[in-house]
DNA sequence: AATCGTTCCTGATAGC
DNA sequence: TGCTATCAGGAACGAT
């Protein structure tokens, strides 16, 4: 699922490659996808318009257009964006045709639950470009914005984990107040913006905090650690392109690097890279959560 | 006011 | 073999 490298991953690939574009054109495969307006409106609105700039925040990824509005994409678990030469087509479900190579990105399952594509026309380009939004279970969206309510919408989100606001005293303002599952403010978007499940267990792992900790029970050297470790986690997690256990693939449907180097996420049974224990695994706030009961014990070392 | 449960959705997997 | 039931999971929203 795309968290905050994942959907910076994209941000980094769309900067390059969508900024100049047109949109001339619209394919709606699956109405949903479009949130807060009819699919009529959307279209008139977005077509015709040009990419000026391509920012994240939090987990949203927000496409600048030259009519003063912006496309707001949350890819929640399994939403894709796929950059790609405007030669690819879909079929009436949404998938790929005429994939020829069993290597091609385009043949990925995951890749092939397309719900709109944009068109795109550059003349810096060769040739005319598409951007195509994939998304498996349906709760991924996009949403047209002005900038007043886009603003309303992102204000809801706490700091930004590499922002100046986000520094210790912040983590212990917000962490005294609160005796809940520490692993749950982690993921709490209006207090922390962009964590999701798998750097919560992995940021929590090498932290040795247990996922269950009561907020308010961690000391100041803890926190410290802890806030150098999300930034730290995080930081190796952009420069890998973030991580594709699962679904995440970049803009050209490539899978992120930092899989093979998770330490507890998904690794039930396996033994802790730390001492060997199994990594076990317990539900915290309905998500599913991995740690090593032996170096992130419950009620100590907080 | 804060927190919990439900909802959206599909594919993989377990159980019979 | 082939069916049905269960589960995963971000975050808005309704319920308590």
């Amino acid at each position: 699922m795309p968290e905050l490298p994942e959907v910076e991953t994209i941000k980094k690939d769309l900067e390059t490659n969508l900024i100049g574009s047109t949109i001339t054109g619209i394919d709606l495969l699956w109405p949903g996808i479009i949130k807060d307006m009819a699919p009529n409106t959307f279209q008139n609105k977005v077509i015709g318009a040009k990419v000026t700039s391509v920012t994240r925040r939090a987990k949203n990824l927000i496409v600048q257009l030259s009519s003063d509005k912006f496309l707001l994409f949350h890819m929640k678990m399994t939403g894709h964006l796929i950059f790609a030469d405007s030669c690819w087509q879909v079929d009436k479900s949404g998938r790929w045709l005429s994939v020829e190579s069993k290597k091609s990105p385009m043949h990925d399952p995951l890749n092939q639950y397309i719900r709109i594509i944009f068109r795109l026309d550059n003349p810096s380009k060769k040739t005319d470009k598409i951007l195509a939004f994939s998304d498996l279970r349906k709760f991924a969206y996009v949403k047209l914005l002005d900038k007043k309510h886009l603003a309303l919408v992102l204000d809801r989100y706490g700091p930004e984990p590499f922002s100046e606001k986000f520094n210790t005293h912040y983590l212990q303002s917000i962490f005294s107040k609160k005796s809940i599952a520490i692993k749950k403010m982690l993921m709490d978007q209006a207090l922390i913006a962009g964590i999701g499940n798998i750097y919560a267990d992995e940021i929590l792992w090498a932290a040795k905090i247990h996922p269950q900790t009561p907020a308010n029970k961690i000391s100041v050297d803890k926190i410290e650690l802890l806030h150098k470790t999300i930034q730290d986690i995080l930081k190796k997690a952009i420069e890998m392109r973030g991580t594709s256990t699962s679904d995440f693939r970049d803009t050209s449907g490539k899978k992120g690097s930092f899989g093979n180097v998770l330490n507890v996420y998904r690794k039930t049974g396996q033994p802790c890279p730390r001492d060997g224990t199994p990594i076990k695994r317990i539900t915290v706030g309905g998500r599913g959560t991995h740690f090593c009961p032996t170096c992130q014990k419950e009620g100590s070392d907080v």
